[in-house]
DNA sequence: TAGCATAAAAATGAATTCATTTTTATGCTA
DNA sequence: TAGCATAAAAATGAATTCATTTTTATGCTA
């Protein structure tokens, strides 16, 4: 099914993405320095695709990158997830709108297939997939709306506030009311009911955003 | 004034904003390969930093990498306006919205000046001199938000269509009709008119974007 | 002479090397 | 022994080198 990644996709790139899983699983955190030589023998490779790798990150505001002091993963502070959420809000009310005017029956359907997924690991008290399909179901609205550039741009900031929302291993009830969020979402989406979506997918992200603000007041990443 | 760019910044951030500036002065041409070799030259650089600034230029989607078969200056199809358009608009309407909030008198004389300026570039037929002063009013209105993700993302978005933005040398009706547009957006800022301002512009914006597009179908970038 | 196969040249990808800067360790002085 | 100066080690920045791939040039065959 998937792809063969190192077929197509260049060192470079692959190095891109495992930094990024590095930071998210943890093993590189936030204030840390990133130890070129370290990730160089980790990954088996030399330091001039790591350093391209780190151009990147940087330009993506993973990392900060200080001249002849070496590269450091990012903290999220409060400021951040509070321009953050605006914009992300933007993104989703337009999202919505575009993905109920441009989805077919077909993308709908996997849709609540993923959905139905995720409300099992739900049930069964499985964050990690809950976490994984959540993240899937609303890149696929985003694919939905056809639009490149919403999904580029969307993706972008979840990846920034993807280690601070994993994180946010929040309580059984907010878990709860998410679900429940999603129930709404799924519904929505089904009728197309454009003004309901973007009216939920903005109270769910608040939601999401308050939540991840709160942990990240606690723990700093 | 402005501050020595050799100082703080990295030879890698000054080869990546070089390349944009050789591509916006035309010198790089969207779809043409960009011959390593010739650019190290130019530049009096080495090709490991020049490779550095290919790659973050690829993930900021002003160039293409093909493995083994070099980078090249992305164009603009009709596509790309069409998905770019709703979210420049979603943003610009945020910005709008967020701007008249929190803007500054001081802001706001700050913005008049540079209007007026633009007016007289205006009227003098000035065009580069114009659109300058525009791309400064418009990130002004964007830095009077205070948001940074919201900075970041218009002017992603912003140095994409830069170049045919620049090439739209646009007729003289539709000059004097966006500097008319031009007048009533600082009318609407000085009076802190939010949905005023977010209408005028979601038209200005969306003129802009029309404008653009014809460009782009004659001759392509 | 058109089209293909092969060889040579050029370009790219990535490791290595070297210069410079920062960090750490050592020892000296008050 | 605290604090500073100096030396050594380590890390970073960027050029160079080498291997591999692509492109171009050459010559051969039908």
């Amino acid at each position: 099914m998937a792809e063969n990644k190192t077929e197509q996709t260049t060192l470079h790139n692959n190095v891109v993405e495992s930094i990024r899983d590095l930071i998210f699983e943890g093993e590189l955190i936030g204030g840390q320095r990133i130890p070129e030589k370290l990730i160089c023998k980790k990954l088996s490779i030399s330091r001039t695709p790591l350093r391209e790798a780190l151009k990147v990150l940087a330009s993506e505001q993973l990392i900060t990158l200080l001249p002849n002091r070496g590269a450091r993963v990012n903290r999220l502070k409060g400021k951040d997830i509070d321009d953050m959420f605006p914009v992300m809000g933007a993104l989703e009310a337009l999202a919505g709108e575009l993905a109920c005017k441009e989805i077919s029956d077909a993308q709908i359907d996997e849709i609540r297939s993923l959905h139905y997924q995720m409300s099992a690991d739900h049930k069964n008290g499985n964050l990690n997939n809950y976490f994984e399909l959540n993240q899937r179901i609303h890149a696929a609205i985003m694919a939905a709306t056809k639009n490149t550039t919403i999904c580029e741009l969307y993706s972008l900031l979840a990846g920034r506030i993807r280690i601070a929302r994993y994180r946010a291993n929040f309580s059984k009830n907010r878990w709860d009311q998410a679900m429940a969020e999603h129930e709404k979402i799924l519904d929505a989406l089904s009728k197309r009911d454009s003004s309901r979506l973007t009216k939920i997918l903005r109270t769910h992200l608040e939601k999401t955003c308050e939540t991840v603000k709160s942990v990240i007041e606690k723990e700093s990443f």
